[in-house]
RNA sequence: GGCCGGAUGGUGAAGUGGCUUAACACAGCGGUUUGCAAAACCGCCAUUCGUCGGUUCAAAUCCGACUCCGGCCUCCA
């Protein structure tokens, strides 16, 4: 059987086709680095990561683009700073340092590109240029630039929602100088911003011509302006956590498409969360383990493990003693994998049990139980082919 | 209010019509090994899949209703 992946945009299982077979192009939202990243953001690394290494495995490793942003020019970043003192860079580089030492341990590939807002800001500034030049966004007295929905008519259709049955500030206050509620900031102006930005950006500086105060960009242009920059106007795959189907992915389909009147991405891929006694971990609930506290607790491939045991499309449920359950087999497989590297003469190819598993929407819980098996059985003969199924799922031996 | 998911043994979890009396794993129990223990290895461990009804020769899997739980509706992976 063939990649088949499920869609958000179809709620369907469809068959993946890349439009290049040479070239398929895969984006996945990183992380806003103004703090230690938390262990939801691990899934979609670790999760997106046997993706990656799946489409390695079936197109070629050159043959694959996987990009994954910085958010590195944002509020919160801002805010960190004035708390800690320092620039919002230096904020910034602390916490991207950290997170690509984690994904070294949690033996994660580094993607092919990982852009940063801070890089990518002419891409942006023209992005939002656009938009205001084509009507699609507007510029408010206080110098933000917000985008105008009601000139996107199915903004909202990744998520089936219809705008006027939703309940407008159920969770955020409606800012007055928006025509519509649904409207969002493209680009926030210093002005308003209640922490000041130490290094606002002047658009006129990248050439902007319809809007002009001093600022930066808002959430969602950053991953529009990036994709578009190092994949096209149209991705094969864009994936991301599930509460980013709305407003981000949303926001970026709308700022994106308007433009390119090219779909964003043919595929949309949406990683459940990670809950903590049946509640979602996040930030704000502050019921959330940081990477480098389960990493200090537990073997990274243990973490690993238990990642994969489940489906990533539902919930898995944090506690110390579930991710301890994970570490006794996953220290048995890495035992194996010694074990196997000292017997293998060649490089081997995956049973296609196997790859059925993974290609069937990621069944890594499947994929997993075939490895256990090719574990039990590890000869000399199969020592090539079971090492080849634990670097897909990148299960490594140290 | 709208939209989207989920409910499978003591536990995590796969399974979307017959190959599943339910993969794989954790815990537990019995055994082999061991000076003892640990580790390792072997064996046992759900006739049952939220509830009720329906379709079918056949349902955990399809349909309907219901119950409960979670998520989103501009901080969030």
């Amino acid at each position: 059987m063939a990649l088949h992946l499920t869609n958000t945009l179809t709620r369907k299982k469809e068959l993946f086709t890349p439009q290049n077979a040479q070239n398929v192009t895969f984006y996945t939202c990183g992380i806003t680095p103004y703090d230690y990243a938390h262990i939801g953001n691990l899934r979609v690394m670790v999760v997106f990561d046997v993706l990656f290494r799946l489409l390695r495995q079936t197109y070629g490793e050159s043959h694959v683009t996987y990009i994954r942003n910085f958010t590195d020019i944002d509020d919160k970043i801002i805010q960190r700073a004035h708390e800690m003192n320092q620039p919002p860079t230096d904020v910034a580089e602390k916490y991207i340092k950290v997170f690509h030492q984690n994904m070294q341990a949690m033996n994660c590939l580094d993607p092919t590109h990982e852009p940063r807002v801070s890089t990518s800001m002419q891409e942006i500034v023209e992005m939002v240029d656009a938009l205001v030049a084509s009507g699609y966004a507007y510029v408010a007295a206080s110098g933000d630039v917000i985008y105008r929905t009601n000139r996107f008519p199915t903004f909202g259709q990744l998520v089936n929602r219809k705008l006027a049955e939703q309940q407008s500030g159920a969770r955020v206050e409606v800012d007055s100088e928006k025509e519509s509620a649904h409207d969002f900031v493209l680009w926030k102006a210093n002005a308003k911003s209640a922490t000041k930005m130490e290094q606002a950006f002047i658009p006129a500086k990248y050439g902007a011509k319809h809007f002009s105060a001093a600022g930066r960009p808002g959430w969602h242009i950053e991953c529009s302006a990036m994709s578009k920059q190092l994949a096209g106007a149209t991705l094969d795959i864009h994936a991301g956590g599930e509460d980013l189907q709305f407003p981000h992915h949303s926001c970026e389909i709308a700022q994106s498409e308007a433009l390119s009147h090219k779909p964003l991405a043919n595929y949309w891929l949406h990683n459940s969360f990670i809950t903590v006694g049946g509640q979602k971990m996040s930030k704000s609930l502050g019921n959330f383990t940081t990477i480098p506290q389960a990493l200090e607790q537990f073997p990274p491939m243990a973490l690993r493990y238990w990642l994969l045991q489940t489906h990533y499309r539902k919930p898995v449920d944090f506690s110390p003693d579930a991710v301890k359950a994970a570490a006794k087999p996953a220290a048995r497989l890495q035992k194996a994998i010694a074990a196997a590297q000292a017997m293998a003469t060649a490089k081997g190819t995956p049973t296609e049990a196997f790859i059925a598993a993974l290609n069937d929407d990621l069944n890594t819980s499947k994929a997993l139980a075939e490895l256990n098996k090719a574990a039990a059985e590890l000869s000399a003969e199969s020592a090539a082919e079971f090492l080849a199924m634990a670097d897909v799922l990148g299960i490594n031996a140290t």
